[in-house]
DNA sequence: AATGAATGAGGCTTCATTCAT
DNA sequence: GATGAATGAAGCCTCATTCAT
């Protein structure tokens, strides 16, 4: 490795550590504020720099929300995942909600998703990124779904998958604006909420009872 | 009715109407903008006024947001009690979604609900309006669905009823979130989810356990 | 009288008569937010009447500000002749001290005549205004200071009385101060500077001794 | 020196600077204008830069009203410490008046002085600043006047000393608001009421009563 | 790489005043 | 004579951003 190319990757190192300061900074503040309310100035002081240093690592604050929007989907995806890898699918569902609420400021938060949905009705860049984000996460889900239950699966004929992959996903957003709304509610009263409905949605009728 | 009745009420009518061209306009603009992006100075040139002339009827922008919150709250109220009213409960649903998704901009919005939740995990006065109309829904909905279905019911124990009335909101509150971000899902998918979802929910076998 | 002329007497009256009102009104908010803090809408509400009204009595704020200025002269004009009327000279002066202190919202007041004498260095009006009755005022003290005992007055010589009437005038207006920036200054140390000072100022070298 | 010190030492001098920029222009608009009635921008103007940069260096109009006020206080103190430092006492006053009457803008000022006096009356944090001034004033001035002769001071006996003071102190501020509705009285006719309230002051007969 | 200084546009709100009735 | 409605200018202040070093 020459000199330069040593020199070019140390700075690229300390670049994306510096990105990755703001980006956290930013969504702490985007998270107790919401996107417009914080201002760069108080970014720059989360992130303990200089306000004006924020523009050598992203053109302006719009790069930022998009930096953070593209964050929360990675968190999304592995969030999901986490879902049906999980030995126990209802509780990993409980867990999902108590993550939504207890807001990480490092992980998927609420908040911030709903203005992200919010906002995805006014940038389109931002909605196409939630819709591809949205339709890669109900691929996954619907795979995994339809797959057998040798596989780890659910065993239900791919339609089938594709619609409860929506209820799913569906029921999970839900989940996240209860988690504003009401941060407060019993965990047993959620619980048995969640218990309820997963049974309800996997159990005899024909298609396949896969509860627990 | 004497002159000066007359001229009271005259000016209520009128003070009555500015209110509402002002709560329009600013809805239309929350809509569009978001609570904080959409400046006071858009809000007056969109209700086709004065900035200055908006102070007359509200103390500040912040009660106008309280007004628009407010006012989506009895839309939101309104909409459930519309969903047991119907003689079908999936179709109702589905039109539910539409609701949502295609904004009339004096009813009820899926952007703005988004943007009120999340503005409820910051402004504690908003909370509270949020958290007290919710329960308000969800005491009636758990109502309806505990009473017999003589009275157009669907005879759950008590208990249940409540939990089912949580899972029926918080799927409601996810379509909010799917009507922002997949604008353009085939109604055809979606009514199939729907059925599904609620075919799922409202099938004999035993009622469901509630486990826990 | 003819019934015109009538009418417009009793409509002058009325006149006269809101237009005090509005004077009133106007001076405890002067006295309360000073001169440009205190909007017409204040004044107006004040008054019990509707800001659009004054107007009609008043070409606008500063006519108004002009004509509590004249008030204030009038009363300063009333207080000084209470002075030297008073059969106790000291004791009348401490009495002036508590009128100036006590804001009777309806006559002289310090911190009007503070802000008063401020804008007289800057509206050339009200500074002609000032002036005047300060030179009547003057005029009124040295002619009283030079009067022969027997007609009440002091017997100075008419070139001293001149002086002494700017001391007295100057040391009451410094009481003004005083009873702003120490408006709880004990009243037996304040009685006793007016003492010593009225006891210097009238005593024995030969100048003719008045104390008492 | 390094060359981090050597920075921050230059950006405090700059910030210094700027700031007694802005406290000049402030102190010439407040006099200009009054408190009140100067707007920021105006003051901005004055200094010669942008409205917002003021923000930099001050919190508010506030702030900068409240510094203007110590500064004056700062200086209406070494106006007295030069009183009695003087050789011969009433020149000094004279002086004094002078003084109050020439408005250099960046040394004390009669209007400045009437306003924030009145201004005490309304705002409780000025009302403490010039207590605790005048306090300090007033202290200098007996401590002067009880001093012995020897000691360059007028050998009062204490308790008087503190009268005295007080009556100086009002007579000091009365000249400042001779000097705004009288400015251009003669000099002549000043001197000789200051020549003879000094005179009659300190004049020999008993040290003067000090009565109750 | 990093900083403090500076800017101009725009934020919300209040003002004195005029208009129509 | 009196009112509520309406207006435009101006109030203070904050913002995202750029500049010079």
């Amino acid at each position: 490795m020459s000199q330069r190319t040593e020199g070019a990757a140390r700075r690229s190192e300390r670049a994306q550590a510096q990105s990755e300061r703001i980006l956290r900074a930013a969504q702490k503040c985007f998270i107790e504020h919401g996107f417009h309310a914080a201002g760069m100035a108080l970014v720059a002081k989360t992130a303990g720099m200089n306000p004006s240093l924020i523009y050598r690592y992203f053109p302006g604050k719009s790069a930022i929300i998009l930096a953070i929007v593209e964050r929360q989907l990675v968190h999304a995806r592995a969030s999901i995942r986490a879902l049906h890898d999980a030995s126990d699918f209802k509780e990993s569902m409980i867990e999902a909600f108590c993550l939504w609420r207890d807001a990480d400021p490092d992980m998927m938060n609420a908040a911030l998703f709903l203005e992200m949905s919010a906002e995805a009705s006014r940038d389109p860049v931002i909605a196409a990124g939630l819709r591809a984000s949205d339709q890669a996460i109900r691929d996954e889900l619907a795979a995994w779904l339809s797959a057998s239950a040798a596989d780890g699966g659910k065993g239900l004929p791919p339609e089938l998958a594709r619609i409860r992959a929506i209820t799913l996903q569906t029921f999970m957003e839900g989940l996240a604006i209860r988690s504003l709304r009401e941060p407060d509610i019993p965990l047993a009263e959620l619980s048995a909420t969640v218990t309820d409905f997963v049974d309800r949605l996997f159990s005899n009728p024909g298609l396949g009872s896969v509860t627990q």
